[in-house]
DNA sequence: CTAGTGCACTGGTCGGACCAGTAGGCTACG
DNA sequence: CGTAGCCTACTGGTCCGACCAGTGCACTAG
Protein backbone atom coordinates (compact mmCIF):
# COMPACT_ATOMS: atom_id res chain seq x y z
CA UNK A 1 0.00 0.00 0.00
CA UNK A 2 1.38 3.55 -0.46
CA UNK A 3 0.34 5.85 1.31
CA UNK A 4 1.08 9.45 0.70
CA UNK A 5 4.75 9.73 -0.38
CA UNK A 6 7.23 11.31 1.09
CA UNK A 7 9.93 13.25 0.03
CA UNK A 8 13.09 13.83 1.63
CA UNK A 9 13.19 17.16 3.04
CA UNK A 10 16.53 19.46 2.20
CA UNK A 11 17.50 21.76 5.21
CA UNK A 12 18.78 25.07 3.79
CA UNK A 13 20.28 27.73 5.64
CA UNK A 14 19.11 30.67 6.95
CA UNK A 15 21.64 32.72 5.10
CA UNK A 16 20.84 30.59 1.69
CA UNK A 17 17.13 32.15 1.86
CA UNK A 18 18.38 35.42 2.71
CA UNK A 19 20.31 35.48 0.03
CA UNK A 20 17.57 34.02 -2.25
CA UNK A 21 15.16 36.61 -1.52
CA UNK A 22 18.10 39.20 -1.83
CA UNK A 23 18.61 37.94 -5.37
CA UNK A 24 15.53 37.79 -6.43
CA UNK A 25 14.05 41.27 -5.70
CA UNK A 26 17.68 42.68 -7.57
CA UNK A 27 16.52 40.48 -10.78
CA UNK A 28 13.18 41.22 -10.74
CA UNK A 29 14.24 45.01 -10.48
CA UNK A 30 12.91 45.49 -6.95
CA UNK A 31 16.32 46.68 -6.40
CA UNK A 32 18.22 48.59 -9.01
CA UNK A 33 21.70 49.27 -9.56
CA UNK A 34 23.05 52.03 -7.35
CA UNK A 35 19.97 51.47 -4.69
CA UNK A 36 21.46 50.13 -1.03
CA UNK A 37 20.13 47.57 0.80
CA UNK A 38 19.21 48.58 4.47
CA UNK A 39 21.95 47.95 6.74
CA UNK A 40 22.65 44.75 8.47
CA UNK A 41 21.03 46.05 11.43
CA UNK A 42 18.62 46.90 9.64
CA UNK A 43 18.22 44.11 7.93
CA UNK A 44 18.89 40.81 11.04
CA UNK A 45 15.63 43.03 12.26
CA UNK A 46 13.70 42.43 9.17
CA UNK A 47 15.00 38.70 8.44
CA UNK A 48 14.49 37.88 11.91
CA UNK A 49 18.05 36.90 12.46
CA UNK A 50 21.34 37.63 14.24
CA UNK A 51 24.25 39.93 12.33
CA UNK A 52 26.44 37.19 11.54
CA UNK A 53 23.89 35.28 9.55
CA UNK A 54 22.73 38.65 7.74
CA UNK A 55 26.95 39.24 6.78
CA UNK A 56 27.02 35.60 5.23
CA UNK A 57 24.58 36.63 3.07
CA UNK A 58 26.11 39.70 2.48
CA UNK A 59 29.39 37.80 1.67
CA UNK A 60 28.05 35.17 -0.74
CA UNK A 61 26.31 38.24 -2.52
CA UNK A 62 29.22 39.83 -2.53
CA UNK A 63 31.00 36.89 -4.04
CA UNK A 64 28.49 36.53 -6.63
CA UNK A 65 29.14 40.80 -7.55
CA UNK A 66 25.41 42.02 -6.89
CA UNK A 67 26.52 43.87 -4.29
CA UNK A 68 29.13 45.36 -2.69
CA UNK A 69 29.65 47.32 0.92
CA UNK A 70 31.88 49.43 2.53
CA UNK A 71 32.54 50.33 6.31
CA UNK A 72 31.12 54.28 7.08
CA UNK A 73 28.42 54.25 3.93
CA UNK A 74 25.74 55.72 5.29
CA UNK A 75 23.56 53.53 4.06
CA UNK A 76 23.84 49.64 3.66
CA UNK A 77 25.33 47.19 0.76
CA UNK A 78 25.08 48.96 -3.06
CA UNK A 79 23.72 47.08 -5.18
CA UNK A 80 25.88 47.02 -8.12
CA UNK A 81 25.20 46.91 -11.73
CA UNK A 82 26.04 43.33 -13.64
CA UNK A 83 29.59 43.16 -14.16
CA UNK A 84 31.39 40.01 -15.48
CA UNK A 85 34.01 40.05 -12.68
CA UNK A 86 32.14 37.72 -11.02
CA UNK A 87 32.23 35.80 -14.43
CA UNK A 88 35.56 36.25 -14.88
CA UNK A 89 36.89 35.32 -11.44
CA UNK A 90 34.99 32.42 -12.00
CA UNK A 91 36.21 31.28 -15.34
CA UNK A 92 39.82 32.33 -14.48
CA UNK A 93 39.59 29.88 -10.96
CA UNK A 94 38.92 27.44 -14.36
CA UNK A 95 41.46 28.11 -15.92
CA UNK A 96 43.56 27.81 -13.34
CA UNK A 97 42.26 24.53 -11.43
CA UNK A 98 41.58 22.87 -14.31
CA UNK A 99 44.96 23.39 -16.57
CA UNK A 100 43.16 25.49 -18.97
CA UNK A 101 45.94 25.97 -21.81
CA UNK A 102 46.55 29.09 -23.65
CA UNK A 103 46.03 26.76 -26.74
CA UNK A 104 42.38 26.24 -25.83
CA UNK A 105 41.93 30.22 -24.40
CA UNK A 106 43.39 31.15 -28.28
CA UNK A 107 40.93 28.91 -29.99
CA UNK A 108 38.23 30.18 -27.55
CA UNK A 109 38.81 33.59 -28.86
CA UNK A 110 39.55 32.40 -32.38
CA UNK A 111 35.92 31.37 -32.50
CA UNK A 112 34.23 34.05 -30.28
CA UNK A 113 36.26 36.97 -32.29
CA UNK A 114 35.16 35.02 -35.39
CA UNK A 115 31.69 35.02 -34.69
CA UNK A 116 31.29 38.10 -33.72
CA UNK A 117 32.65 39.60 -37.26
CA UNK A 118 30.74 37.60 -39.10
CA UNK A 119 27.69 38.74 -37.23
CA UNK A 120 29.18 42.15 -36.69
CA UNK A 121 29.70 42.70 -40.94
CA UNK A 122 25.87 42.02 -41.27
CA UNK A 123 24.56 44.11 -38.12
CA UNK A 124 26.78 46.83 -37.83
CA UNK A 125 25.56 50.33 -37.55
CA UNK A 126 27.20 53.41 -39.46
CA UNK A 127 28.95 54.45 -36.00
CA UNK A 128 30.26 51.46 -35.04
CA UNK A 129 32.38 51.50 -38.19
CA UNK A 130 33.52 54.60 -37.21
CA UNK A 131 34.26 53.82 -33.64
CA UNK A 132 36.47 50.70 -35.34
CA UNK A 133 37.98 52.80 -37.58
CA UNK A 134 38.98 55.17 -34.69
CA UNK A 135 40.33 52.42 -32.44
CA UNK A 136 42.63 51.82 -35.59
CA UNK A 137 44.06 55.13 -35.63
CA UNK A 138 44.85 54.76 -31.88
CA UNK A 139 46.92 51.71 -32.69
CA UNK A 140 48.85 52.98 -35.25
CA UNK A 141 49.52 56.03 -33.09
CA UNK A 142 50.62 53.53 -30.60
CA UNK A 143 53.24 52.17 -32.25
CA UNK A 144 55.59 54.60 -31.20
CA UNK A 145 53.96 54.75 -27.44
CA UNK A 146 54.72 51.43 -26.44
CA UNK A 147 52.95 48.24 -26.05
CA UNK A 148 50.30 49.43 -23.27
CA UNK A 149 48.64 51.98 -25.49
CA UNK A 150 48.47 49.34 -28.79
CA UNK A 151 46.83 46.47 -26.51
CA UNK A 152 44.46 49.39 -25.09
CA UNK A 153 43.48 50.23 -28.49
CA UNK A 154 43.56 47.09 -29.62
CA UNK A 155 41.24 46.21 -27.23
CA UNK A 156 39.40 48.78 -27.74
CA UNK A 157 38.72 47.21 -31.90
CA UNK A 158 37.60 44.13 -30.67
CA UNK A 159 35.34 45.00 -28.22
CA UNK A 160 33.79 47.66 -30.96
CA UNK A 161 33.45 44.55 -32.86
CA UNK A 162 31.69 42.56 -30.34
CA UNK A 163 29.42 45.33 -29.28
CA UNK A 164 28.35 45.18 -32.93
CA UNK A 165 27.64 41.74 -32.63
CA UNK A 166 24.35 42.78 -31.22
CA UNK A 167 24.79 39.66 -28.94
CA UNK A 168 25.80 40.43 -25.16
CA UNK A 169 26.86 36.93 -24.26
CA UNK A 170 29.38 37.07 -27.09
CA UNK A 171 30.58 40.48 -25.67
CA UNK A 172 30.59 39.48 -22.04
CA UNK A 173 32.56 36.33 -23.04
CA UNK A 174 35.01 38.16 -25.15
CA UNK A 175 36.11 40.59 -22.38
CA UNK A 176 36.30 37.65 -20.45
CA UNK A 177 38.62 35.60 -21.89
CA UNK A 178 40.22 38.24 -23.15
CA UNK A 179 41.65 39.39 -20.36
CA UNK A 180 42.54 36.50 -18.94
CA UNK A 181 44.55 35.36 -21.86
CA UNK A 182 46.17 38.96 -22.12
CA UNK A 183 47.12 38.20 -18.18
CA UNK A 184 49.08 35.11 -19.49
CA UNK A 185 50.89 36.83 -22.14
CA UNK A 186 51.49 40.09 -21.28
CA UNK A 187 54.76 40.60 -20.39
CA UNK A 188 56.00 38.40 -22.78
CA UNK A 189 54.44 39.90 -25.56
CA UNK A 190 55.59 43.30 -24.40
CA UNK A 191 58.99 42.00 -24.36
CA UNK A 192 59.41 40.83 -28.12
CA UNK A 193 62.60 41.95 -29.65
CA UNK A 194 60.32 42.57 -32.97
CA UNK A 195 57.84 44.38 -31.32
CA UNK A 196 57.18 47.07 -33.51
CA UNK A 197 57.01 44.75 -36.65
CA UNK A 198 54.26 42.66 -34.93
CA UNK A 199 52.24 45.47 -34.55
CA UNK A 200 51.97 47.08 -38.10
CA UNK A 201 51.72 43.58 -39.23
CA UNK A 202 48.57 43.10 -36.81
CA UNK A 203 47.13 47.08 -37.78
CA UNK A 204 47.90 45.83 -41.68
CA UNK A 205 45.65 42.98 -40.47
CA UNK A 206 43.09 44.45 -37.86
CA UNK A 207 42.60 46.98 -41.69
CA UNK A 208 41.46 43.84 -43.61
CA UNK A 209 39.09 42.93 -41.05
CA UNK A 210 37.30 45.73 -41.12
CA UNK A 211 37.25 46.25 -44.82
CA UNK A 212 35.81 42.98 -44.81
CA UNK A 213 33.12 43.96 -42.11
CA UNK A 214 32.72 47.61 -43.73
CA UNK A 215 31.70 45.28 -46.90
CA UNK A 216 29.43 43.36 -45.39
CA UNK A 217 31.48 40.17 -46.13
CA UNK A 218 30.58 37.89 -42.85
CA UNK A 219 32.34 35.14 -43.70
CA UNK A 220 35.43 37.01 -45.07
CA UNK A 221 35.81 38.46 -42.08
CA UNK A 222 35.41 35.90 -39.52
CA UNK A 223 38.15 34.43 -41.88
CA UNK A 224 40.44 37.29 -41.37
CA UNK A 225 39.61 37.70 -37.71
CA UNK A 226 40.58 34.31 -37.04
CA UNK A 227 43.68 34.38 -38.88
CA UNK A 228 44.63 37.67 -37.06
CA UNK A 229 44.17 36.13 -34.00
CA UNK A 230 46.10 33.16 -34.90
CA UNK A 231 48.86 35.17 -36.33
CA UNK A 232 49.47 37.51 -33.62
CA UNK A 233 49.44 34.46 -30.24
CA UNK A 234 50.53 31.19 -32.15
CA UNK A 235 54.14 32.38 -31.17
CA UNK A 236 52.75 31.77 -27.88
CA UNK A 237 51.46 28.73 -28.22
CA UNK A 238 52.94 25.04 -27.74
CA UNK A 239 53.79 23.95 -30.79
CA UNK A 240 51.89 20.85 -30.25
CA UNK A 241 48.70 22.88 -29.52
CA UNK A 242 49.03 24.93 -32.81
CA UNK A 243 47.19 22.28 -35.50
CA UNK A 244 44.01 22.66 -32.83
CA UNK A 245 44.41 26.28 -33.80
CA UNK A 246 44.86 25.94 -37.37
CA UNK A 247 41.87 22.90 -37.62
CA UNK A 248 39.88 26.81 -37.16
CA UNK A 249 41.60 28.58 -40.21
CA UNK A 250 40.00 27.94 -43.54
CA UNK A 251 43.14 26.79 -45.43
CA UNK A 252 45.08 24.78 -42.87
CA UNK A 253 47.82 23.70 -45.37
CA UNK A 254 48.46 27.20 -46.46
CA UNK A 255 49.60 28.37 -42.71
CA UNK A 256 53.49 28.49 -42.44
CA UNK A 257 54.36 27.57 -39.50
CA UNK B 1 61.32 68.17 -4.47
CA UNK B 2 60.05 64.93 -4.40
CA UNK B 3 60.44 62.48 -1.32
CA UNK B 4 59.46 58.90 -1.69
CA UNK B 5 55.93 58.57 -3.31
CA UNK B 6 53.18 56.86 -0.94
CA UNK B 7 50.94 55.04 -2.48
CA UNK B 8 47.34 54.63 -1.11
CA UNK B 9 47.37 51.77 0.87
CA UNK B 10 44.42 49.46 -0.06
CA UNK B 11 42.94 48.32 3.22
CA UNK B 12 42.38 44.30 2.87
CA UNK B 13 39.77 42.72 4.64
CA UNK B 14 41.25 39.30 6.91
CA UNK B 15 38.59 37.03 5.55
CA UNK B 16 39.68 37.88 2.21
CA UNK B 17 43.27 37.22 2.93
CA UNK B 18 42.16 33.90 3.87
CA UNK B 19 40.05 33.17 0.63
CA UNK B 20 43.39 34.07 -1.11
CA UNK B 21 45.52 31.55 0.63
CA UNK B 22 42.82 28.63 0.92
CA UNK B 23 42.24 29.80 -3.16
CA UNK B 24 45.77 29.73 -3.68
CA UNK B 25 46.39 26.69 -2.17
CA UNK B 26 43.74 24.84 -4.41
CA UNK B 27 45.14 26.42 -7.30
CA UNK B 28 48.25 25.39 -6.78
CA UNK B 29 47.53 21.47 -6.41
CA UNK B 30 48.55 21.82 -2.19
CA UNK B 31 44.79 21.20 -1.94
CA UNK B 32 42.88 18.84 -3.97
CA UNK B 33 39.43 17.36 -4.24
CA UNK B 34 38.42 15.71 -2.10
CA UNK B 35 40.85 16.25 0.86
CA UNK B 36 39.26 18.66 4.05
CA UNK B 37 39.95 21.75 5.47
CA UNK B 38 40.37 21.66 9.25
CA UNK B 39 37.58 22.76 11.20
CA UNK B 40 36.20 26.09 11.53
CA UNK B 41 37.75 25.98 15.44
CA UNK B 42 41.72 24.67 13.99
CA UNK B 43 41.54 27.26 11.00
CA UNK B 44 40.68 30.41 13.62
CA UNK B 45 43.93 29.43 15.16
CA UNK B 46 45.97 29.13 11.79
CA UNK B 47 44.79 31.88 10.78
CA UNK B 48 44.94 34.19 14.48
CA UNK B 49 41.50 35.47 13.34
CA UNK B 50 37.62 34.84 15.51
CA UNK B 51 35.09 32.25 14.02
CA UNK B 52 32.98 34.27 12.47
CA UNK B 53 35.91 35.70 10.25
CA UNK B 54 36.89 32.11 8.83
CA UNK B 55 33.07 31.65 8.33
CA UNK B 56 32.59 34.36 6.16
CA UNK B 57 35.69 33.14 4.23
CA UNK B 58 34.37 29.69 3.92
CA UNK B 59 30.95 31.07 3.03
CA UNK B 60 32.99 33.27 -0.20
CA UNK B 61 34.65 29.74 -0.97
CA UNK B 62 32.03 27.90 -1.25
CA UNK B 63 29.79 30.76 -3.14
CA UNK B 64 32.54 29.89 -5.78
CA UNK B 65 32.44 26.91 -5.89
CA UNK B 66 35.46 25.49 -4.47
CA UNK B 67 34.06 23.89 -1.19
CA UNK B 68 31.48 22.33 0.53
CA UNK B 69 30.62 21.91 4.26
CA UNK B 70 28.21 20.40 6.13
CA UNK B 71 27.35 20.11 9.48
CA UNK B 72 28.18 17.04 11.38
CA UNK B 73 30.92 16.17 8.92
CA UNK B 74 34.10 14.71 11.41
CA UNK B 75 36.39 17.00 9.94
CA UNK B 76 35.98 20.15 8.02
CA UNK B 77 35.17 21.13 4.64
CA UNK B 78 35.33 19.53 1.99
CA UNK B 79 37.61 20.26 -1.38
CA UNK B 80 35.49 20.67 -4.08
CA UNK B 81 36.78 19.36 -7.81
CA UNK B 82 35.75 21.90 -10.33
CA UNK B 83 32.27 21.98 -11.86
CA UNK B 84 30.57 24.85 -13.54
CA UNK B 85 28.05 25.58 -11.15
CA UNK B 86 29.61 28.97 -10.22
CA UNK B 87 30.15 29.68 -13.93
CA UNK B 88 26.44 28.40 -14.51
CA UNK B 89 24.88 30.51 -11.89
CA UNK B 90 26.90 33.54 -12.47
CA UNK B 91 25.74 33.34 -16.46
CA UNK B 92 22.40 32.58 -14.93
CA UNK B 93 21.81 35.36 -13.17
CA UNK B 94 23.75 37.17 -15.89
CA UNK B 95 21.02 36.49 -18.84
CA UNK B 96 18.00 37.41 -16.19
CA UNK B 97 19.75 41.11 -14.55
CA UNK B 98 21.25 41.72 -17.87
CA UNK B 99 18.14 40.74 -19.36
CA UNK B 100 19.67 38.58 -22.35
CA UNK B 101 17.12 37.27 -24.50
CA UNK B 102 16.30 33.86 -25.21
CA UNK B 103 17.67 34.96 -29.31
CA UNK B 104 21.08 35.95 -27.66
CA UNK B 105 21.33 32.57 -25.76
CA UNK B 106 20.38 30.33 -29.20
CA UNK B 107 22.28 32.56 -31.04
CA UNK B 108 25.33 31.39 -29.01
CA UNK B 109 24.48 28.11 -28.98
CA UNK B 110 24.54 28.18 -32.35
CA UNK B 111 28.13 29.79 -32.46
CA UNK B 112 29.61 27.06 -29.90
CA UNK B 113 27.90 24.28 -31.32
CA UNK B 114 29.05 24.99 -34.59
CA UNK B 115 32.72 25.70 -33.79
CA UNK B 116 32.60 22.24 -31.68
CA UNK B 117 31.58 20.84 -34.62
CA UNK B 118 33.94 22.16 -36.98
CA UNK B 119 36.53 21.31 -34.89
CA UNK B 120 35.02 17.81 -33.92
CA UNK B 121 35.12 16.80 -37.50
CA UNK B 122 38.93 17.21 -38.05
CA UNK B 123 40.08 16.09 -34.40
CA UNK B 124 37.64 13.25 -33.20
CA UNK B 125 38.45 9.89 -32.23
CA UNK B 126 36.79 7.14 -33.54
CA UNK B 127 35.49 6.12 -29.71
CA UNK B 128 33.75 9.64 -29.96
CA UNK B 129 32.46 9.34 -33.15
CA UNK B 130 30.40 6.29 -31.53
CA UNK B 131 29.63 7.74 -28.81
CA UNK B 132 27.55 10.25 -31.18
CA UNK B 133 26.16 7.55 -33.20
CA UNK B 134 24.98 5.70 -29.83
CA UNK B 135 23.08 9.09 -28.67
CA UNK B 136 21.42 9.42 -32.06
CA UNK B 137 20.54 5.99 -31.36
CA UNK B 138 18.86 6.65 -28.39
CA UNK B 139 17.56 9.55 -29.54
CA UNK B 140 15.44 7.44 -32.43
CA UNK B 141 14.29 5.18 -29.21
CA UNK B 142 12.91 7.87 -27.31
CA UNK B 143 10.95 9.66 -29.79
CA UNK B 144 8.42 7.25 -28.12
CA UNK B 145 8.91 7.11 -24.53
CA UNK B 146 8.57 10.96 -23.69
CA UNK B 147 10.37 14.31 -24.00
CA UNK B 148 12.40 13.41 -21.30
CA UNK B 149 14.28 10.82 -22.77
CA UNK B 150 14.33 12.84 -26.07
CA UNK B 151 16.08 15.72 -24.33
CA UNK B 152 18.25 13.58 -22.39
CA UNK B 153 19.70 11.60 -25.46
CA UNK B 154 20.13 15.28 -27.55
CA UNK B 155 22.05 16.74 -24.49
CA UNK B 156 24.25 14.08 -25.19
CA UNK B 157 25.21 13.82 -28.54
CA UNK B 158 26.05 17.71 -28.34
CA UNK B 159 28.49 16.80 -25.10
CA UNK B 160 30.29 14.33 -27.36
CA UNK B 161 30.61 16.78 -29.66
CA UNK B 162 31.55 19.24 -27.36
CA UNK B 163 34.42 16.74 -25.95
CA UNK B 164 35.06 15.81 -29.69
CA UNK B 165 36.66 19.34 -30.07
CA UNK B 166 38.99 19.59 -27.71
CA UNK B 167 38.38 22.31 -25.98
CA UNK B 168 37.36 22.28 -22.40
CA UNK B 169 36.04 26.05 -22.29
CA UNK B 170 34.03 24.99 -25.10
CA UNK B 171 32.42 21.92 -23.15
CA UNK B 172 32.10 24.14 -20.25
CA UNK B 173 30.01 26.87 -22.20
CA UNK B 174 28.09 24.29 -24.80
CA UNK B 175 26.52 22.63 -21.02
CA UNK B 176 26.37 26.35 -19.11
CA UNK B 177 24.25 28.02 -21.82
CA UNK B 178 22.04 25.01 -22.95
CA UNK B 179 21.26 24.40 -19.28
CA UNK B 180 20.13 28.28 -19.22
CA UNK B 181 18.28 27.53 -22.34
CA UNK B 182 16.76 24.50 -21.57
CA UNK B 183 15.38 26.28 -18.90
CA UNK B 184 13.41 28.77 -20.17
CA UNK B 185 11.64 26.48 -22.83
CA UNK B 186 11.75 23.12 -21.39
CA UNK B 187 8.00 23.09 -20.77
CA UNK B 188 7.14 24.38 -24.42
CA UNK B 189 9.01 22.12 -26.21
CA UNK B 190 7.08 19.37 -23.95
CA UNK B 191 4.50 20.58 -24.70
CA UNK B 192 4.68 21.42 -28.31
CA UNK B 193 1.23 19.75 -30.25
CA UNK B 194 3.35 18.50 -32.98
CA UNK B 195 6.32 17.20 -30.63
CA UNK B 196 7.15 14.04 -32.52
CA UNK B 197 7.31 15.49 -35.81
CA UNK B 198 9.56 17.81 -34.43
CA UNK B 199 11.65 14.96 -32.63
CA UNK B 200 12.03 13.02 -35.95
CA UNK B 201 13.16 15.91 -38.04
CA UNK B 202 15.50 16.87 -35.26
CA UNK B 203 16.93 13.62 -35.66
CA UNK B 204 17.19 13.67 -39.45
CA UNK B 205 19.15 16.42 -38.65
CA UNK B 206 21.35 14.98 -36.19
CA UNK B 207 22.00 12.39 -38.95
CA UNK B 208 23.22 14.84 -41.25
CA UNK B 209 25.61 16.87 -38.90
CA UNK B 210 26.87 13.42 -37.08
CA UNK B 211 27.52 12.51 -41.17
CA UNK B 212 29.70 15.52 -42.10
CA UNK B 213 31.53 14.93 -38.76
CA UNK B 214 32.59 11.41 -40.05
CA UNK B 215 33.20 12.23 -43.28
CA UNK B 216 35.97 15.34 -41.75
CA UNK B 217 34.09 17.62 -43.61
CA UNK B 218 34.11 20.76 -40.62
CA UNK B 219 32.41 23.35 -42.40
CA UNK B 220 29.82 21.20 -43.23
CA UNK B 221 29.37 19.83 -40.13
CA UNK B 222 29.44 23.93 -38.69
CA UNK B 223 26.58 24.87 -41.15
CA UNK B 224 24.54 21.48 -40.24
CA UNK B 225 24.78 22.02 -36.95
CA UNK B 226 23.81 25.78 -36.76
CA UNK B 227 20.70 25.12 -38.83
CA UNK B 228 19.65 22.28 -36.56
CA UNK B 229 20.03 24.38 -33.86
CA UNK B 230 17.99 27.38 -35.82
CA UNK B 231 15.55 24.85 -36.83
CA UNK B 232 15.08 23.64 -33.47
CA UNK B 233 14.51 26.68 -31.56
CA UNK B 234 13.64 29.33 -34.41
CA UNK B 235 9.98 28.95 -33.45
CA UNK B 236 10.67 29.92 -29.72
CA UNK B 237 12.24 33.16 -30.43
CA UNK B 238 10.66 36.13 -31.25
CA UNK B 239 9.97 37.25 -34.76
CA UNK B 240 12.10 40.15 -34.59
CA UNK B 241 14.91 38.35 -32.96
CA UNK B 242 15.41 35.67 -35.59
CA UNK B 243 17.05 37.87 -38.16
CA UNK B 244 19.99 37.77 -35.95
CA UNK B 245 19.76 34.40 -35.61
CA UNK B 246 19.76 33.58 -39.62
CA UNK B 247 22.79 35.57 -39.86
CA UNK B 248 24.77 32.83 -38.71
CA UNK B 249 23.37 30.41 -41.38
CA UNK B 250 25.26 30.61 -44.87
CA UNK B 251 22.30 30.91 -47.14
CA UNK B 252 20.16 33.72 -45.18
CA UNK B 253 17.92 34.25 -47.80
CA UNK B 254 16.79 30.90 -48.42
CA UNK B 255 15.51 29.98 -45.22
CA UNK B 256 12.03 30.31 -44.84
CA UNK B 257 10.12 32.21 -42.07
C1' DC C 1 29.25 82.63 6.65
C1' DT C 2 32.64 79.35 7.12
C1' DA C 3 35.90 76.17 9.29
C1' DG C 4 36.14 72.89 12.46
C1' DT C 5 34.47 69.48 15.71
C1' DG C 6 31.80 65.98 17.24
C1' DC C 7 28.13 62.56 17.05
C1' DA C 8 25.59 59.02 14.96
C1' DC C 9 25.75 56.07 11.95
C1' DT C 10 28.18 52.33 8.86
C1' DG C 11 30.71 47.75 8.23
C1' DG C 12 34.71 44.68 10.17
C1' DT C 13 36.16 41.86 13.82
C1' DC C 14 36.08 39.58 18.07
C1' DG C 15 34.76 36.13 21.74
C1' DG C 16 31.63 33.27 23.82
C1' DA C 17 27.59 30.57 23.87
C1' DC C 18 24.11 27.22 22.50
C1' DC C 19 21.83 24.01 19.24
C1' DA C 20 21.42 20.20 15.94
C1' DG C 21 23.36 17.18 13.52
C1' DT C 22 26.96 13.13 12.58
C1' DA C 23 30.44 9.43 13.40
C1' DG C 24 32.52 6.24 15.92
C1' DG C 25 33.78 4.21 20.19
C1' DC C 26 31.95 1.98 24.12
C1' DT C 27 28.86 -0.62 26.77
C1' DA C 28 25.47 -3.83 27.80
C1' DC C 29 22.68 -7.22 26.29
C1' DG C 30 21.71 -11.52 23.67
C1' DC D 1 31.81 -13.65 21.54
C1' DG D 2 28.99 -10.73 18.53
C1' DT D 3 26.00 -7.17 17.91
C1' DA D 4 22.53 -3.65 18.87
C1' DG D 5 22.17 0.30 21.03
C1' DC D 6 23.64 4.45 23.50
C1' DC D 7 26.89 8.23 24.46
C1' DT D 8 30.32 11.28 23.73
C1' DA D 9 33.13 14.20 21.16
C1' DC D 10 33.31 16.33 17.48
C1' DT D 11 31.27 19.11 13.29
C1' DG D 12 28.88 23.36 11.26
C1' DG D 13 24.75 26.76 11.97
C1' DT D 14 23.06 30.42 14.61
C1' DC D 15 22.73 33.77 18.08
C1' DC D 16 24.30 37.50 21.21
C1' DG D 17 26.86 41.49 22.77
C1' DA D 18 30.75 44.12 22.34
C1' DC D 19 34.39 47.07 20.42
C1' DC D 20 36.96 49.36 16.67
C1' DA D 21 37.76 52.22 12.60
C1' DG D 22 36.09 54.48 9.23
C1' DT D 23 32.44 57.99 7.05
C1' DG D 24 28.96 61.70 6.49
C1' DC D 25 26.40 65.28 8.38
C1' DA D 26 24.75 68.47 11.57
C1' DC D 27 25.94 71.49 14.75
C1' DT D 28 28.86 74.82 16.84
C1' DA D 29 32.45 78.23 17.49
C1' DG D 30 35.11 81.46 15.30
Amino acid sequence: MSGPRFEPVRTVRAYERIVEQVEQAIESGALSPGQRLPSERDLMGQFSVSRSTVREALRVLQARGLVRSRPGDPNGAEVLPFSPDALQKSMASLARVEGLSLGELVQFRMVLDGSANLLAARLRTAGQLAEMQAAIERMREAVTEGYDAFSAADVAFHDAVARASGNKLIQICVEVVRSIVLGLVADRLADAPDREALMRRSIRHHEEVLAAVRDGDGPLAARLARRTMYDYYAGYVPAAERPALRALLDQPNAVPE
